[in-house]
This record gives structure tokens, C-alpha cells and sequence, in this order.
DNA sequence: ACAGAAATGTAGCCAAGGCTATAAATCTGG
DNA sequence: CCAGATTTATAGCCTTGGCTACATTTCTGT
């Protein structure tokens, strides 16, 4: 055999961690884009309705409710039956970590030649699987040219 | 009311829309990366076996036999039972696609300073949100320095 | 050749994140 | 102030992608 490591082998170890760690990214995205959400509508209209991000984040209702239990859960947001949601310290540090990351990958996209729009759309999804490090490294990339 | 359309409105339209494509993504992003997998095993070791598609995934048999079972189900894959995992022509050509693709991630990354093994890991995550006109400016970025 | 090891398959569980349908609460206008 | 409209909640159901436990098949070495 060429090679038969069960897990984190010293030939394909470093491969399973990537996949590992691009999945747990994958986990927090979401929450990442409620958090933020929650926190334009607050900015935007005084306080987010679950109507309302939902329609925002383009899914129904019942969809949006689970996603605020979740950030319930994780001690993100807060809220009362038939009211609006509120993002907790936590939450608002979150949304605003990943608004500046969004600006960030948008900004960076544009400046190696990506069209406006195109880079709004892509950093949607890539914005979260950005790292500290790269993020970093975006920063410098932008401040130096 | 501020804006309050359901769905796709003159407003809140745009944002909706890139949340659901972000999505969209995801949902193939991990055909992808067990297709460019499988494509690795062909060329490594003559054929890839589900043992050392997990092993290397980083996940168990079982999820592997079910991604594999999707694959199928794709047309991106043949296998028989207890034997290994073939790429149809489609399958092939996606893995090259995301090879591709993941080359040119990593490369653009390091070109903009993020160092070498950050940015194997953040390609992992990120190149399943790259769009073809993202990554044709990349490319475009790549060679004119 | 055959017993034990290794690989694969299968069943069933879980959580996340979608959905529809239905119920309950709140808001609002007449 | 109360009925109808709107908003929220809740109860299922689906798929995906993880997992463990167990059954079956293939491989291998003596």
C-alpha cells in the first residue's frame, strides 16, 4: 500500500484537516449573515422583525425564526415572542467583524480587477472562509498599492 | 413601512439574491471536492477506494459511501459494490475544472501576500464561491505582474 | 484453503437549514 | 372596540452531511 493512515496520516494528513476546518467555517456562515442582517435592519428601521430578515436573507419566515433560535441558543441575539430580535454584545461585536471582513474581501476583489458587482455577489460566499491571517494580508495588500 | 416586499423587491431584491446563490454553492461545493479527490486517488494509486476517499475527506466510510452514492446519482461517478470509485467524463472534467480553479485561488492569494500554507488552507473554503468571471480576472491579474 | 483482518455496505441517529401548512398573537382601520 | 389583515410561532417533512454500530464481502497470510 501506498498509503492507508486512517486519519491525519503523515502523507495526507494536512488534506483531511482543510476539509475539516473549510466545514466548520461553513458552519458559522450563517449565523455570520443573520448576525450582520439583524444588525442593518436594527441600524436601518429601529429594530429587526423576523419578517423582515427573512425577506432580507430570502427565505419564509419559519426559516428565519430557526435561524434566531440558533442565535438564541449561541447567546447572539435575544428575543421575545412576537417582538423584534435583538443582537446581544456578542452578536453586534460578531456583525461587526463581519461587516468589516465583507468590506475588506469586496474591496480586494475590485482591486485585483473584479467587476463591482460581481465581487458584492462572490464575497458573499467567500467572506466567510477568509482567514485572520488572510484577511490581514488583503489589509496590507490594499493600504500598499 | 420602509420596504416590505416579500421577496425580490426594487429594495432588498439584490441582497436576497446573493444570499441564495451563496447557498447554491455550498450545495455543490462538496461534490466538488470529493470528485477532485477521486480524481487524485485515479492518478495516485490506479483507482480510488472508498477507505482512502474518507481517510483523506477526513470523514468516515459511511459519509464517504454517501457521497459517493450522490455522485452517482450526478452522473459524476460509477462504482460496483466493494470495488472502487470511477469519474464518468463528466466527473473528470469537473475535477479538472476544480483543480484548475484551486490552482489559481491559491496562486492569487499568495500574490496579494497571503503566505503559501494559509493560503492552501482558505482556497479549501473559498474556491467553491469563485465565479467563472472572478476567476477569469484572477487569471487576468496573475499574468499581468 | 480457510480463518482472521480489512474494506465495504447498510441501518439508524443527529443537527442544520430549507420548505408548507396551520395556529395563535398582534396591529389597524373603520 | 372589534373584525380582518398582518405577523409570528409551531408542527411536521425533506435533503445534506456528519456519526456509530453492525453485517457482509473481499483480501491475505500461514
Amino acid at each position: 500500500m501506498t498509503e492507508d493512515t486512517p486519519l491525519e496520516g503523515p502523507n495526507d494528513g494536512p488534506t483531511a484537516e482543510r476539509f475539516c476546518q473549510a466545514r466548520a467555517a461553513q458552519s458559522v456562515a450563517v449565523l455570520e449573515d443573520y448576525a450582520e442582517m439583524i444588525d442593518d435592519l436594527a441600524q436601518e428601521m429601529g429594530e429587526a422583525r423576523i419578517t423582515d430578515i427573512a425577506a432580507r436573507m430570502g427565505v419564509t419566515h419559519p426559516t428565519a425564526t430557526k435561524a434566531v433560535a440558533r442565535l438564541k441558543r449561541e447567546g447572539l441575539a435575544v428575543s421575545r415572542p412576537y417582538r423584534g430580535v435583538f443582537l446581544t454584545e456578542a452578536g453586534t461585536a460578531l456583525a461587526a467583524r463581519v461587516r468589516m471582513r465583507h468590506r475588506v474581501v469586496v474591496d480586494l476583489l475590485v482591486a485585483v480587477g473584479v467587476p463591482q458587482d460581481t465581487a458584492e455577489i462572490d464575497a458573499e460566499g467567500l467572506e466567510h472562509h477568509v482567514s485572520d491571517v488572510t484577511l490581514r494580508a488583503f489589509e496590507a495588500f490594499l493600504a500598499r498599492r
